[in-house]
DNA sequence: ATTAGCACTCGTTAAATATGAGTGCTAATA
DNA sequence: TATTAGCACTCATATTTAACGAGTGCTAAT
């Protein structure tokens, strides 16, 4: 167990090395003043601080900075998490509802506020769209041979896809195909809409063959729509001002990761589900972040569960103000009312 | 007027130092087998070539470096334009069929191509759809306030928006205005959407005042529509091989310039519309791309006029090699039809 | 339990030196 | 007259050496 004055001085190592991103003395320490002891002491319970595991030193004659153990112990301890200061969301809602009440744009510039307020990268997330059910199928015909073909989610996205015909295909063929699709797709999860209509296939069969391949065309093309969960990077520049990132083994890694789109998605979708969630250093489990900390939060968007927005910074990252303008922004999200 | 011989050693030392990055020296020039001379005759042709402004030196006891100037002349008289190899277009004609049909998908395919056999970072600007026309507008409804308005081009891209009603809408007139929307701007350019219904609403006014709000949202929310150009980076991490920009100083503007959406696609569309044109270093005008070269060239997809893909690489890159592949490429494009 | 004092460590910086690739010029050669 | 061998000179780069100083751990005094 820590002692008061080794939580103190813990605690002052790592506001400090989080602001300098040098190693911390204790010399430097004792001239602090919340700290009032001398130097040797402080030294002392350094040594205790580092046989925990809690500190380290990069070598015999440097100060100490903060191990993953220690940021932890910081993060679960030492950051309170969830104050909202009213005035402060008010008005990040205030500028998120001016920008638009589109989603996607909204989205967007919830992750460049969120970027801008922390000087850290974040990524956000859109919602699934595999989850959400067909509201709608529809076809409009280009020229004799081509159409497109589009779909409409409950949520209101739209997907859409050209479709080629072998043949002249004639529009009460198309117009029959749409109506059977609209009968038997309309509430199906749009994830599930492949397998949905291989049950619906057989009885086709018994319909007109004539015409049989062009509708096949056309039904193929409409479950075979793709929805891409929607990704946005807020300020990739950010990085470039970090001073462990002054250096290309260190910032190639990390900015080749991040241009990863589809991985980057998998890796969001993959998080566990929580309000905000602190990975530190080399917990992500990733290569390229082994000396990133992430801060991620699923966030609603008026009301309903939306999508996964995180922020990316060196594990000696400002902890506790990133956890709270990250919980300001997704409050500020929660309140946002898409129809008004 | 240069020499045989200095042509010959001007076309050396930049092909020498297009592949080795490191400044030439008349010794290693004159060990080449298709240089027969001494040293010293070396030194003094390349005397002249740098009195002419071809070469240049980084310091005095440096070898010779090519300048912009030197670029310039070996671009436009030693690299032979347009030489297409019927056996490798076909082949890439043949990779660019084979991922799919989709236009958008393929010119990303390209984009990727070009940059995989060149090692350059490339960029790929898709159609502009101002041009296109409108083929036909639909409505497809979520709920009572809210629905989603559809724009189809001639050319098949599809773009869409919400619309969020002020109040309840009677399907009637939804459906009315579409038709209205329909007869009056079919075959109009998604450019001039805006300005082609201004024309329109007047005779509007008469019909019915009540639901004369939403009608005008419906109408306002259609030709609103942006359709902005597609735009698809291909390759960019090959910048981080290239020993040139090994360093921040010139890997962090590139990279910032790069990830500008909007400005690169400014740049691409105010490009002269050209079959294959290399503009070198400092000639095109970017700050950001002192050091880079461009080889850009429209290009044609199934015979139609398209858009436009560039190639960057560092302004030693291989010209011979690039503008060849760039052929190749653009070529393949050409000749790939979308519907068979 | 705390603190002053001191020897010791070791990364960083600066100066001194060595290395060698490449040049320009001059004089000899074909 | 054009080419080449020879040589002194330049200058970026790499290597060595020395000085510096921030910071530590330990011991003894308070």
């Amino acid at each position: 167990m820590l002692t008061d004055r080794q939580l103190l001085i813990l605690r002052a190592i790592i506001d400090d090395y989080i602001q300098t991103a040098q190693p911390v003395g204790s010399r430097t320490l004792s001239k602090r003043d919340d700290l009032t002891f001398s130097s040797a002491t402080i030294r002392n319970d350094m040594a205790d601080l580092e046989d925990m595991g809690l500190i380290e030193k990069p070598h015999t004659s440097a100060g100490r900075i903060p191990s993953e153990v220690g940021y932890r112990y910081y993060v679960d301890h030492l950051v309170e998490k969830q104050i909202i200061d009213e005035r402060e969301t008010g008005r990040l809602e205030e500028r998120l509802k001016q920008s638009s009440k589109e989603s996607e744009i909204l989205i967007r510039q919830a992750a460049d506020l969120l970027s801008d307020l922390t000087n850290y990268t974040t990524v956000a997330l859109g919602p699934n769209s595999q989850m959400e059910t067909l509201a709608r199928v529809d076809f409009m015909p280009l020229d004799e041979r081509r159409g497109v073909v589009l779909i409409v989610t409950d949520q209101g996205h739209v997907e859409h896809r050209t479709v080629m015909f072998e043949s002249r295909v004639a529009p009460d063929v198309i117009e029959e195909t749409i109506r059977l699709l609209n009968d038997r797709l309309v509430g199906t999860p749009i994830g599930q809409l492949k397998i949905r209509i291989g049950e619906e296939v057989a009885k086709l069969q018994l319909a007109q063959r004539q015409q049989y391949e062009n509708m096949m065309q056309l039904i193929q093309s409409t479950v075979g729509i793709q929805t891409p969960s929607s990704l946005y990077l807020g300020g990739k520049k950010k990085i470039f001002n970090q001073p462990e990132f002054q250096t290309l083994d260190t910032l190639r890694p990390f900015l080749e990761w991040i241009d990863e789109q589809e991985r980057l998605t998998h890796w969001l979708e993959s998080l566990p589900n929580r309000e905000i969630y602190v990975s530190i250093g080399s917990e992500n489990g990733i290569v390229a972040l082994q000396n990133c900390s992430v801060i991620t939060s699923d966030y609603t968007l008026d009301g309903k569960t939306f999508g996964t927005i995180a922020m990316i910074g060196p594990t000696r990252m400002n902890y506790r103000h990133g956890v709270q303008m990250m919980g300001q922004i997704i409050e500020a999200l929660r309140r946002t009312k898409l129809d008004e």
